[in-house]
DNA sequence: GCGAATGTTGCATAGGGATGCAGTCCAGCG
DNA sequence: CGCTGGACTGCATCCCTATGCAACATTCGC
């Protein structure tokens, strides 16, 4: 039952009256052939519909030109931006993309594991790796694998990190310089780091401008997180009978913001920007839509990928953490 | 510079003072060892970090387990769900998962040809395929290729297609019954097969309740799109005067959709559902937000995957399409 | 015209693992 | 106790391509 084979380098040769090696050499870049063999092979090879076997071929070369991409869960437009960046970009550097979808950062062991059988060259992740045993775990598979925003890197485990912290106090301050005065802050699932440092970044922010207030409540990374953490926040508030509410907010990303804009204006009747400002982080496409116009953070995926290219490269002795510069991108939800 | 190679079969081999065949048995799945010799191999093995090498293996079986993905463009989130629902049944059925970004359907021949020499067992894509050639050229490889909503089926290129026809037929009776009467469709590219279709069911439904008139726009499949066909058709209506303007839009996908809401709102002081009935197509998350609510056509996309994979793996006798019926999904958007 | 340098070619083997086949060992049975 | 069958095991090969090396042909230089 197993499949019709396709020719074999073999079979070409065989039709093109030239030895096997020759046929290798032809397909093989940079190997030497006298023009009348190339084109015998060739002509053989079209006849016959041969490509070379690119596994075969990785087995004797030891590389195999498959890099893997582990992403967590791409109903977040962010890891779906990100993902194709690190597709495009690994294309068009001739590499082959394999695709694993990750829960979590233990999960990512198991994933590589089961890469390192393919060979593949290096993992690319969108998750970050923040437990020590988990980093070790990863670095005996001896593939170089780069992360996002990782706060443990050794030998093999490498990660481009965005200055979370410095996106958020950047927040803090363009928010309060728009007359925001009391300031919450909505975060995701514990253990999450990047959106830890924003968290911390925006409150330190908040600290150089004397203010030490910051209310907090816990999303879940998309819409409906957002919206419930609202619900909390000036629920309670209101419960309470306080009559002004939080008039600043920052959003661990773009999705929550929008959930948190969409129940301010609805369960609360609190307008954005005129009643609260609100500011989200990774500008994901629909962050600038009529509805929202979100100020957000961009972290330059493409700069990301880049550097992630370079770093999957890299050799052992080189620094295995590059921090980029976010930029802060302003839109009607934060302009009084 | 070759890498370290890692551990062979025969390394293990002789560090469990075995041969390399009982290595190779304790790993293959149905292999017979003795529960003595499997423990000394799986010690040995442990301790050396072996882990076969699957691409070998698949060299000796000629099946990697691999299975290509195309996609087109991932900033579409319909794009991004057809891929995570594709990559974790994949997944779950222990078969990798190699990703292709792809501009068109000619774009996947050059791809297709690329992913055989990977011997990848069969390549599944979202984009769909109608020209015969590419077809043709495409059945060439011999390897399986399930598309969505391809015009032109072969031995080796099958599809699954959602009922557009169907699903048009039903949002124009939809629009009606909610008191639309006058129709207007905004339209994909020009030959992207799927969006015509749904155009056509549209204006077949109309046609049905004896509606002739349907005004058309382009747009380009992204929110902007949508914006820019609204002004379109409703500047051109505003120029000449006439008062009443559409107010029944169906629009290729969410995305077109949600454009046009925002824009007939922004730009027209058109309100939806009070003035204008939008209805889109894809069920994307964005689409249950409150400032949409928006009706649209969900195809089931795990369906679909579901189809797809029993596609990929028919035999060449049995019939290479199959057709699932969308769902229309009721919001707001369309409620008077 | 001859030796040498140059350019090609094929042979043989490696790379990691799967598997048909023949042989080994032991338990069970008569 | 001898024999048969079953359970394993190892040997030898094969899968497909890349490549070092030796053999070969050709042309160049003197």
């Amino acid at each position: 039952m197993t499949r019709q084979r396709p020719p074999s380098s073999i079979a070409v040769a065989r039709l093109a009256g030239v030895s096997q090696s020759a046929v290798s050499r032809t397909f093989t870049p940079g190997g030497i052939v006298s023009p009348a063999t190339r084109a015998r092979v060739l002509a053989a090879a079209e006849a016959l519909g041969y490509r070379p076997n690119l596994l075969s071929r990785s087995l004797t070369t030891g590389r195999s030109g498959i890099v893997a991409v582990a992403v967590g869960g791409l109903s977040n437009p962010f890891h779906a931006m990100a993902l194709e960046s690190f597709a495009s970009g690994l294309q068009r550097m001739g590499r082959q993309v394999m695709l694993v979808v990750v829960a979590d950062e233990w999960a990512l062991g198991s994933a590589v594991e089961l890469l390192s059988g393919y060979q593949v060259d290096a993992v690319l992740s969108s998750l970050s790796v923040n437990a020590a045993d988990v980093a070790d775990a990863l670095t005996r598979f001896a593939v170089p694998i780069v992360t996002m925003n990782s706060s443990v890197t050794t030998r093999f485990v490498r990660t481009v990190a965005a200055d979370d912290h410095g996106a958020g106090i950047a927040v803090a301050k363009h928010l309060h310089a728009q007359g925001a005065r009391r300031f919450g802050y909505i975060a995701g699932r514990a253990g999450t780091l990047a959106q830890e440092r924003r968290e911390a970044g925006f409150r330190q922010g908040l600290a150089e401008l004397g203010i030490t207030q910051c209310a907090r409540a816990q999303g879940d990374h998309h819409h409906g997180g957002g919206c419930a953490a609202v619900r909390a926040m000036y629920g309670a508030a209101r419960k309470t009978g306080s009559a002004t509410g939080l008039d600043g907010l920052f959003c661990l990303n773009d999705l929550t913001a929008m959930g948190a804009i969409d129940t301010l204006r609805d369960a609360f009747g609190l307008r954005c920007p005129e009643d609260v400002l609100v500011a989200g982080y990774d500008n994901v496409a629909a962050s600038a839509w009529p509805p929202y116009r979100l100020t957000t953070v961009d972290v330059g995926l493409d700069r990301i990928a880049e550097q992630a290219f370079a770093l999957m490269e890299a050799a052992e002795g080189e620094p295995s953490e590059v921090l980029v510069t976010p930029q802060l991108v302003l839109r009607a939800s934060t302009r009084r």
